[in-house]
DNA sequence: AACAGACCCTGAGGGC
DNA sequence: TGCCCTCAGGGTCTGT
């Protein structure tokens, strides 16, 4: 499931492979993924467009597209692949834009969770992640508005840290591990929390974020040759995914329990649910 | 206004 | 072996 570090190893990866190209045409098997526009609307204005770059705003891709804007969410199991037209197509593949060079790139995903949709000049993209974008790894980060989000909020901090308004890029992984790393308790709620406590939040969410990108991201289900997606960052994870093994601090069996609908790993013992 | 829950979708895994 | 059921999950939409 890519969140930031993943979009982002993502993202380099394509803009090698793709600056430059120019779109010759595209196909689009799984209609429903294209969202805002009509598919035929999609597909005539980004024929013969040039890719100019790309961008990341927290987990969405941002493909400039001369005067449009293709924005791309991966979702849990959305992936990447350069190929060539005429390529059989594989299961759960759902689009392939042609490029002027022979080359194409495939969409595939298995849920078919993804979403594609196209911004002209002018249109705002918001994208769930509300007026602005907070990545703690952002300079602008803003910590004093961070803080005061917490703050005045009666939710679980978990479902706090995975809301794009509040924090941009965290998903279920990087939320467990900052708050193992924070030593906070994920079910506590926001207001409960010390001002101390969330700048530690704040400060551990940037350095997991920062070394996850560093390492490529983590890779949990086995992606195979899709482009970017084979992090190393999954070594480094102290509680997800660790169900029943010791904690590495303290050695205190790591718990998984659900908090905010979400499967959620935890020490009991460094994250206590009271100060 | 703030928050909870349903929904989208498919494969994996458990139970029988 | 194979069927049925449940679960997983990010963001959006709907309901309270």
């Amino acid at each position: 499931m890519p969140e930031l570090p993943e979009v982002e190893t993502v993202r380099r990866v394509l803009a090698i492979q793709l600056i430059g190209k120019t779109i010759q045409s595209s196909i689009i098997r799984y209609e429903k993924m294209i969202k805002r526009t009509s598919v035929v609307d999609f597909q005539s204005r980004i024929v013969g467009k040039k890719v100019d770059s790309i961008s990341r705003k927290g987990k969405y891709l941002l493909f400039h597209l001369g005067i449009e804007t293709l924005v791309v969410h991966l979702r849990m199991e959305g992936k990447f692949y350069l190929k060539h037209p005429e390529d059989v197509w594989e299961k759960h593949e759902h689009l392939e834009l042609a490029f002027t060079d022979g080359t194409s790139l495939r969409y595939h995903d298995t849920r078919k969770f993804g979403t594609f949709e196209l911004y002209a000049p002018g249109e705002t993209f918001e994208g769930g992640l509300g007026e602005i974008t907070y990545e703690p790894i952002d300079e602008a980060f803003d910590r004093q508005q961070f803080i005061q989000k917490v703050r005045k909020s009666h939710r679980p901090i978990k479902a706090i840290l995975l809301d794009q308004s509040v924090i941009a890029g965290l998903g279920n992984i990087y939320v467990d591990e900052t708050l193992f790393r924070a030593k906070v308790h994920p079910e506590r709620r926001g207001n409960t929390i010390s001002i101390k406590e969330i700048e530690k939040i704040a400060t551990e969410s940037r350095l997991v974020l920062e070394k996850a990108v560093e390492l490529g991201g983590s890779t949990i289900r086995s992606y195979t040759s899709s482009l970017g997606v084979t992090g190393r960052f999954q070594n480094e994870l102290f509680v997800h995914t660790h169900a029943g093994e010791p904690c590495p601090v303290c050695q205190t069996t790591i718990l998984k329990t659900r908090v905010a609908g979400r499967g959620t790993y935890l020490c009991p013992t460094c994250q206590k649910r009271r100060k």
